[in-house]
DNA sequence: TTTTGAGTTGTTCGA
DNA sequence: GTCGAACAACTCAAA
């Protein structure tokens, strides 16, 4: 090695990409020769939130950014173990100076980073964070007062009005440093201690880098403009499908929203769902402890009922309720559902079970493609009445008037509940609603066919309001 | 410091 | 069937 060659490592976490990367452009700017690096840390793979079909997804977007690589004279490097280590023994290794990477803003990647950091400095090397893994940086947006927001209009007010950073070129050529070592393999799923994706993989959205931007392609030109009128209704599939593009960053939130600009409600109401993730980002940045329990300590004193069989019927999709049974089948069939879906499902688990929200939460992480741990936990404390800007405790879906409402023909729970195939609309979300000549005629018999609602809505609403009230302060 | 207006996504009840 | 009010007070953000 040349003394006049400089070295770095562009280290890729949550941001599997070569399109706008403002820490890999940095690293080219900085150095004649960049490492590009990967780590597999088996301490997110065997984690509380480890999933099969995002590490599968994860496996193939990297043989993906492995190949953009090679094609611009470039290489990924993998290695797997304790990222402080790894990071630090190959930057070692290949005499590099600094460590770049886009910032993380989860209770965990920020004690990773710090661990690096420090093993980084005691080498005498730099680690660099750059943005890109949201569109505004975690610490960023904040009241005039100078504190973070908890409410999300006002924090929506402040982060439309700040300035956004210039969209960034995929570089032409990545030169790597001669005489790296062996950049490895890319491991198996089995590997990774997964047996297999737990959907079905050929349901499973295509990873990578290249297969994502067609999907904003496709999603900018068609879909966003009708967002607005389409995004709730079940059937239909008016929602991105984006979502596990930009967990693992193969897209760049920032890019996105500038892709998703334009006149109408489509792009607007569009943009402040990206907004919404950066709220629950910032939320967990400021209040990390929201991450293990409710973000208002008072809820965490709800008298949750362990009941495993209810969580069973919830996780299995046979609750009784068409709507509910629908979207989790469809969960664990395409590790997917959409966001109105997630709603329904979320408040039937905490409001109608009165089932803690963790265990969902964590049964949602174990099998969404697009599972986002701020996301996740801030959707869900949003449905359990236990979170920022909550919903207030009183509000109950009713599961009945959700599926009418959002899937009025039934298709959706047809599609997924294959026993109401032949049930009329008018009973499809209430099917023991049906006289029994009628559930015969329609082949679904309750108790038989398909099962009788787990609780009673009414009664379950008025055991939720009564549990939420006495953990209340105020109340006697 | 005090005050005031506002707060993603609903449901139920009674007129 | 449609409509408005009640739900139950609370916290936040900003004037």
């Amino acid at each position: 090695m040349s003394a006049a060659v400089s070295r770095a490592i562009a280290w890729f976490r949550r941001d599997v990409r070569l399109h706008d990367h403002p820490a890999l452009t940095a690293a080219l700017a900085a150095a004649d020769e960049v490492l590009p690096l990967f780590v597999f840390d088996d301490v997110l793979l065997g984690g509380r939130f480890a999933s099969a079909n995002r590490a599968w997804f994860l496996l193939g977007s990297l043989t993906g950014l492995r190949s953009d690589l090679r094609e611009r004279d470039g290489d990924l490097w993998l290695r797997r173990g304790r990222p402080a280590e790894a990071v630090s023994a190959l930057a070692s290794e290949v005499g590099a100076e600094a460590v770049y990477a886009s910032g993380d803003a989860g209770p965990y990647a920020r004690r990773r980073d710090e661990e690096v950091e420090a093993v980084l400095a005691a080498r005498g090397i730099r680690f660099q964070v750059s943005p890109g893994t949201l569109v505004a940086e975690p610490g960023s947006i904040l009241s005039a007062a100078g504190r973070p927001y908890s409410v999300f209009t006002p924090f929506h007010r402040a982060w439309e009005a700040a300035p956004r950073r210039a969209v960034l070129q995929a570089p032409e050529r990545v030169r790597v440093p001669v005489g790296a070592p062996d950049p490895g393999s890319v491991p198996s799923l089995a590997d990774l201690g997964f047996a297999g994706p737990t959907a079905s993989p050929d349901l499973l959205p295509e990873p990578g880098e290249a297969a994502a931007r067609s999907r904003l392609d496709r999603w900018a030109s068609t879909g966003l403009s009708r967002y607005a009128e389409r995004r709730d209704l079940l059937a239909v599939g008016g929602t991105s499908r984006l979502g596990q593009d930009l967990h693992l960053g193969l897209l760049s939130p920032t890019e996105v929203l500038e892709r998703c600009g334009g006149p109408g409600d489509g792009p607007r109401v569009y943009a402040s769902e990206l907004c919404w993730r950066d709220f629950y980002a910032h939320v967990l940045w400021h209040w990390p402890h929201a991450a293990r329990g409710s973000f208002r300590p008072v809820y965490d004193a709800v008298p949750w009922r362990n009941d495993p069989e209810a969580f069973a019927a919830w996780t299995d999709g046979r609750t009784g309720y068409p709507v509910v049974d629908a979207a989790m089948r469809q969960l664990r069939a395409v590790g997917w559902m959409p966001n109105r879906a997630r709603m329904i499902v979320a408040s039937f688990l905490a409001k109608d079970l009165l089932i803690d929200w963790r265990a969902g939460e964590a049964h949602f992480m174990a099998q969404l493609v697009d599972g986002d741990l701020a996301s996740n936990n801030g959707g869900w404390q949003w449905a359990a009445s236990t979170g920022t800007d909550a919903q207030p405790y009183f509000r109950v879906f009713n599961p009945v008037a959700q599926g009418e409402r959002f899937d009025p023909e039934g298709g959706y729970v047809r599609r997924w509940v294959p026993e109401l195939a032949r049930v009329a609309a008018r009973y499809v979300h209430a099917p023991w609603t049906m006289a029994p000549d009628v559930q015969r005629q329609a082949g679904c018999v309750i108790g038989q066919d398909y099962p009788p609602p787990i609780v009673d809505h009414a009664a379950a609403r008025e055991r939720a309001l009564f549990a939420y009230r006495s953990i209340r302060p105020a109340s006697s």
